[in-house]
DNA sequence: TTATTATTGCAACAATGTTGCATAAAATAA
DNA sequence: TTATTTTATGCAACATTGTTGCAATAATAA
C-alpha cells in the first residue's frame, strides 16, 4: 500500500491520495456513492476519472452484482492489470446490504466442451458471516 | 412461448409482441441497442418499460458482465419470477462478442463456512465454441 | 357494446458519464 | 533548487441512460 500510486506509475496527488484512502479504509467493496460521502468536497469529472484511472492500473477492481449499483475493491496483490483472475467470489449479503469479496479455498473447475474459458467471475448472495450468526 | 405474456398476466399488446419476438427470434443474449435496431420505429420509454415489466415478470433476465453493457434473454422455464436460480452460467465471448447461457451438467458446489448462500451466478468470458473451433 | 383497467406517448426532469480546453500542479531534467 | 516537461484538475458544455406525472388511447372484462 506504501506508495501505490507510484507503484502503479500514476502521479500521486492529493485527492488521488485520499481516495486510495477510503477504499483502503473498508475491508469490503463500497459504491461511488460511499466515496463521495467521505469525501468532504469534490470535483465529480476528477472522481470519474480518478477511478477510471484507477480501475484501468489495476490498483482497484470494479463488482457489478445484478440489479445493484456497481461496487468498487482494492485489488489484491495477484489481481494483475486488466486481467483479473478472482481467487475470491463476489458476495452480496441481502440483509446488511455490503458487498465483499470472499477468500474461497480451491476455485470450482467449470469445464464447457468446446469453449475455451479464460476468465471466470463467481457471485453470491445471500447473507453473510455476520448476519448468518 | 404461445401467449407468454397473457401467461405472464400482462396485457398483450402489439408492440410487446413486437419486443418479445425479437427476444424469441435471438438464441442468445442481447443488448438493448440490438432490440433498438430490429423496431423499425419505436418510443424510448416504453420500450424502457417494457423491459422493466419483462423482468419483473422473469420473461426476460439480466446479464451483466463486468464492463459490458445490460444484456437480456428469455428466461427459460425453471426462472421462477424473481428467483432466477440459473442452471446455466454466462458466456461471453471475447472474440465475437456474442452473450450467452450456456447449460452446465452440474453446477458446482460453492460452499462458504458461515454464510448462506441463496443465489449463485457465475459468469465467464473466452472464446465459445464457434471461434474455438 | 360498454365500463373498467392498463398501456402509450409527450414533456419535463434526474442521474450518470464524457470531451475539449485553459489552468494548475506534479514529475523530471538541468 | 530552479526550469522544463508532463500530467492532472476544473469548468462548460454535451451525451447517454433512465424516470415520473399526466392526458389520450388501447386492451380486457362485464
Amino acid at each position: 500500500m506504501t506508495n501505490l500510486l507510484k507503484n502503479k506509475k500514476i502521479s500521486e496527488t492529493p485527492f488521488r491520495k485520499e481516495v486510495l484512502s477510503i477504499f483502503t479504509k473498508y475491508n469490503n467493496a463500497i459504491p461511488l456513492s460511499i466515496v463521495e460521502k467521505e469525501l468532504r468536497e469534490y470535483n465529480r469529472i476528477t472522481l470519474y476519472r480518478t477511478i477510471k484511472i484507477f480501475l484501468e492500473k489495476g490498483i482497484i477492481h470494479e463488482i457489478i452484482i445484478t440489479g445493484e449499483k456497481s461496487n468498487y475493491a482494492i485489488c489484491q496483490e495477484e489481481c494483475v492489470t486488466n486481467l483479473h483472475y478472482h481467487q475470491h467470489i463476489h458476495f452480496k449479503c441481502n440483509r446488511c446490504g455490503i458487498v465483499s469479496c470472499v477468500e474461497i479455498g480451491k476455485f470450482p473447475a467449470i469445464i464447457l466442451p468446446k469453449y475455451k474459458i479464460e476468465q471466470l467471475e463467481i457471485q453470491a448472495t445471500g447473507l453473510c458471516k455476520k448476519c448468518n450468526a
